[in-house]
DNA sequence: GTGAATAGACAGAGCGTCTGACTAATATGG
DNA sequence: CCATATTAGTCAGACGCTCTGTCTATTCAC
């Protein structure tokens, strides 16, 4: 299980660096993959990272001279920032989910349609007692 | 996927820590759990890890001074040491393997034997075009 | 036996994460 | 309405982990 997924992770990465992405780092990048359409606070990337706003901060810093992310003032609060991906990054994501359904499609050619369903649904039951925040 | 992995590690590397293992990192005790009975070489326990042989050293160091693992001299190899695990680092092996049982033991009731059946062959399966070393 | 490969150690650097302390803005309770 | 608590974010310092590059000692292969 930690094989697969950990390879998964590797296509997803790859693919970023193929499209030329070779200045972000794993770390930067499963940061930005929690970033949701519109924007979203530091400290809810914290949350999703499961690590401390110092950390989300800091990898934010980065992605942000890099020019992959943005931050503009939460117009419904005055504290707080919205971090939101630039237009380089969402077509950086697009390729990274194209990698992860090629990949996919290989699995599913590999355990057969019926096989792949069950694991679908096998995987989302877990969720249920696995996920700490869910 | 990633949730039910990390969910799982989570529970063998808690089960240190509620032994009194406190002085060891969840990196540290990845790499002993590579470490065969009867003692492996750090560039194998490297290799295993997907990572350099400094690092790995560097590990081994940390866990030599904390009483983990022992060096001893190879004897069908001038050049290399091997790595040893101590009494106490075995012990806290079994814990660990105790707590993923017990997780393991979770999640077939949730799933029912069938699908956790299933599931364990599927990701016998998946290893098969996953491994990066096999 | 000479050269190539291998096991390990040392030095230096960078990345990523943490704790703790701080400022600014918002929410709450009297 | 104001004092207090909470929350968003930043700054400073430290540690953990990993990497590249270089070195010595030993073994293997021809």
């Amino acid at each position: 299980m930690f094989v697969a997924a950990r390879s998964l992770e590797a296509r997803a990465y790859d693919a970023l660096v193929a499209a030329g992405a070779d200045d972000i780092t794993p770390t930067q990048a499963r940061l930005m993959a929690q970033i949701d359409q519109g924007g979203t606070r530091v400290v809810t990337l914290a949350a999703r990272a499961r690590t401390t706003k110092q950390s989300a901060a800091f990898l934010v810093d980065q992605l942000e001279r890099a020019g992959y992310v943005e931050r503009v003032a939460d117009p419904r609060d005055g504290r707080a920032k919205l971090v939101r991906l630039t237009a380089r990054a969402r077509a950086l994501g697009d390729r990274a989910d194209a990698a992860v359904a090629e990949a996919l499609a290989e699995w599913e050619a590999h355990l057969g349609a019926t096989r792949m369903r069950q694991l679908e649904e096998t995987m989302s039951m877990l969720r249920e007692i696995t996920d700490p925040w869910a």
